[in-house]
DNA sequence: ATGAAAGCGCTAACAA
DNA sequence: TTGTTAGCGCTTTCAT
């Protein structure tokens, strides 16, 4: 049973294919009466248009490839909500590429290779320890490309970031000013947003306060997996205790918190807590996170947007788009 | 700059574009000569073959497209990890669309239609409350069709699900067997397990047991939001207590555990809870949540390998797959 | 307003 | 072992 075709269509309705071409295209200068005819046979055949052979003709797919890394996978998926809503509401159809860090020769270059045989019409990295070295590949073969979580200064290339060392900077000098010297920040491995900024952004307060942070001593880095790192704040916990404790991530914040506790340390009274991103994680746990929240949905749909704004060379403000975060005040602060 | 093709490294090799052709796809009636010339050519030029064009010259796209509902996104994102890890193992392209149950007209139909046109070479349906429709549509047009979380009879369609009725009617029965009678089951809208399948266990292990199960005061609707089913259980726990709580997802066993224990209700002494799916909240959550473990990454790796098979014509031992659940006993049961 | 025909980049008979 | 050629199903000039 094979497809039915252009060809199909144009015999039943008695016109050429060029003129059914017209009439799927929304062309204006068809007859009404043709197009109608035409539209009915579509619709008597049940035509569907054949996206390969037209991705052929016009060199465009309408697809836009995702790559992101296993590592970052926790906080793409929250993404792809809006990935896909956004995606289909602008008929983009959206393909997933999953990279590895590990892997024989480079992992990395293997799967943008897929993308550039796939012929997507454009590309969405997310931030990664590999990412400059991907933005390489891309502008390599031109491919229009919208970085995730880093901002980039490319002309031609898009970002969609959160300013990471704004937020850390405003929290650190708040606690500062209240006297909370003793800051610690809990760092995992990987975040869309950029860890290094955040911490940066500490350092400013403290500086700026006349006091200084020692990178060695008040950034403990952390596993992403609970099941390490709740084990090693047990431990930890037994012999420190500090006013406050950022977290790159509400999970390592419910680490800590319930760690914590376990030795006796009470939050948010004799310590104080603050997560990153407002997951879920954040409301189920006891007592409840302070968090900063980063609006994940909208950031994939911004990309998006972002994207296709490129492809379709529509006006575009800003190609670095700055993302507004908000502090969640729940009850591991006071 | 355009960008090379098979003309261009047949041209540059000196021989014609089938031999490049052969090349790339690794006929062996090559010459090894003329091989390694072309495949230095092909290096030399940086030729990527072009995707599409060998889609419509084959009919194939090597892609396989999943289709899952907006509802059903919290489960289904643990399982793209092992969906794009298969996919880039055998070398598929994932492309994904997701479905909202409101809209105009038929809105899942809209889904499937792009499909449909985008020439997928099957397509991979997640349960839900459309899922009959679903098949229905991708049976009329004969593309390969695996589903996950539903088994289905149809000869031609392979699915991966969970013996949900089996999974439940043991832990019934043991409950039961224990003398606790006073059995509720938390049932959110949606799951990647049948919900259906999980309360018919409980029934038959009640009437296995003499006696009966009211579905109607038994079986508890819920949101699956926590910042819903939070509030409705601190309501629910001041004039309610049960032996034990069945629920259908994590997050709403927390819901439970929380709401119960901020009423005076001691878990596990006063009342057990039984989460489902083994996610990260079932760790996280104090006390700990035993819970049914799904494997779901693997679910989504089967998924893709019996599309594959199917595609390949394969040899398929079984067309419906049945997953190995597993109870992982914490800290809310005794 | 419509049609004829070339071309998009590849694969796969068929010939040589 | 290699080359020639006819598609795959569409879009898009260029004529009419």
């Amino acid at each position: 049973m094979k497809k039915t075709t252009i060809y199909d269509v144009a015999e039943e309705a008695g016109v050429s294919l060029a003129t059914v071409s017209r009439v799927i295209n929304g062309s204006n200068v068809v007859k009404p009466a043709t197009r109608e005819k035409v539209l009915e046979v579509i619709r008597r055949l049940d035509f569907k248009p054949n996206q390969i052979a037209r991705g052929l003709a016009t060199s465009k797919t309408t697809t836009i490839a995702i790559v992101f890394p296993q590592a970052l996978f926790g906080h793409v998926k929250d993404m792809i909500g809006g990935i896909g809503d956004t995606g289909r509401t602008l008929d983009y159809n959206i393909t997933i590429y999953t990279t590895e860090d590990i892997g024989d020769g480079d992992p990395v270059a293997a799967v943008l290779e897929k993308v550039i045989k796939s012929r997507a019409d454009g590309v969405v990295l997310f931030n990664s320890d590999q990412i400059d070295h991907e933005i390489e590949i891309m502008k390599k073969y031109n491919l229009p490309t919208v970085v995730v979580g880093y901002k980039v200064a490319e002309d031609k290339i898009g970002s969609i970031y959160v300013d990471a060392s704004h937020v850390s900077y405003d929290l650190a000098k708040k606690y500062l000013a209240e006297g909370k010297e003793d800051i610690v920040f809990v760092r995992p491995q990987q975040n869309l947003v950029r860890l290094d900024d955040f911490v940066d952004g500490i350092k400013k307060a403290f500086e700026d306060a006349g006091k200084s942070f020692d990178e060695d001593k008040q950034v403990i880095n952390t596993s992403t997996h609970y099941e390490e790192s709740y084990p090693f704040f047990i431990d930890y916990f037994k012999t420190h205790k500090h006013d406050v404790v950022l977290t790159g991530y509400d999970k390592e914040a419910v680490a800590v918190v319930n760690a914590a506790q376990d030795n006796g340390i009470s939050i948010p009274d004799d310590m104080q807590v603050v997560g990153m991103m407002n997951t879920s994680y954040s409301i189920m746990s006891r007592p409840s996170l302070t968090t900063i929240h980063v609006p994940v949905y909208e950031m994939g749909a911004m990309a998006i947007r972002l994207m296709t704004k490129m492809l379709n060379e529509e006006e575009i403000d800003q190609k670095a788009v700055p993302v507004v975060t908000q502090m969640i005040t729940r009850n591991t602060t006071k």
